[in-house]
DNA sequence: CTCTCGCTTGACATACTGTCTAGTGATTGG
DNA sequence: CCAATCACTAGACAGTATGTCAAGCGAGAG
């Protein structure tokens, strides 16, 4: 490792914080409505050209504000939280959790789906996020198990993946809902998912 | 009503067909990107100016084609199409021709809801179609009955809507499924709807 | 104390929406 | 039959966005 971090070294991490940090907080923004580099850029008090320095592109510092805030909310570790568990309870959990994280983000995540739906590199950006999601799903499942054949599990993967999405949260639980309400509705749905895979 | 049917007004509604086909093409290229009004009046064989002149905004345009593709495949009269049969099995009829409907237009309503997310004024017009969406699936909910309350009832049918949205179809549907077994696995969970409201 | 490296910057190229004006040609009504 | 009307075209304009670039400036190394 280097001697001592440089002053120089120091403030570009300082630069890149910033950067990261002010697009969290315009991207979080409650207030509907369209965000632009420009405006990231004006957050953190630098331009549009230092913040494509860092970035190579939007969906780059997309993926910061990413990486930040799933650490922030403890959203990866969803399967070995409650490896202890009944697995049944284990799922249960984690679509609870889930919800809370949808709605701490909800603000972030609207504007986030939003230009995934625009922006081709984006909508990869979260697909692949969302293929994460469904590997921990699968998992968490697999050890409920009781499920006739492979298709069958990948269906009952699917169907939890859709139900336990953003967009589905967002447009089931309402402006005032806590995400505790949808968490149930949810697991009741997890529940019905569950025993079907036996008729 | 006007004696005979001028040239003029004929080759004005030629143009705004025209427009609108173009729009609907253009839209529903399943080649995935982004698309404009300038693409649109290329189609036409018309320049931007025109097309603006026909409709005040791109929203405008946008639900002159959603109007003409939701009774091209007869989405209106949801409801009404199967008013004598049973309950249940009208609202399972109702679920696939919902799914055959998504499936139909998917890349048509993969740019009309990317679309959305980034312009304000095309969010209100799909949330004013998915309102009457809702009301439908409302009615059919409430001639199956056999609910305690009316906040349940509310519930019921933002799950419904939730569970028979075109995003939740877009995520369940892989690229080669067709609709019909989408509209089967989601059934399973609308009668798990049905059956937990007794719980 | 000077030189170098690279962060930072303002300006640029490109693309989109929506508006406006001037002009053209065909249809309509007197 | 001729003049007025009206749809359409061409083109420019303002506003906003993304992404790129040469050039300046400042901190650290020798």
């Amino acid at each position: 490792m280097p001697q001592a971090i440089g002053i120089r070294e120091q403030s570009v991490a300082a630069t890149v914080h910033a950067v990261v940090r002010a697009a969290r907080d315009v991207l979080s923004d409650p207030e509907p409505g369209t965000w632009s580099m420009e405006a990231v850029a004006l957050a953190a008090g630098v331009t549009r050209a230092t913040v494509y320095n860092h970035f190579r592109s939007r969906t780059d510092l997309i993926e910061a504000v990413l990486d930040t805030v799933v650490a922030r909310d403890r959203m990866d570790r969803l399967v070995e939280v409650s490896a202890d568990a009944d697995p049944v309870v284990a799922l249960r959990q984690a679509v609870a959790r889930t919800c809370r994280f949808w709605h701490a983000e909800r603000p972030l995540l609207r504007r986030l789906f939003a230009t995934a739906y625009a922006d081709a590199s984006v909508e990869a950006l979260l697909r692949r996020r969302e293929g994460w999601r469904r590997e921990q799903l699968a998992v968490l499942l697999g050890r409920v198990g009781g499920v006739p054949s492979r298709a069958a599990a990948r269906t009952r993967a699917d169907v939890l993946l859709a139900l336990t999405s953003f967009p589905t949260y967002d447009r089931l639980a309402g402006s005032t809902d806590g995400p505790g309400r949808t968490a149930t509705t949810l697991n009741q749905l997890v529940s019905a998912l569950l025993a079907g895979a036996h008729a």
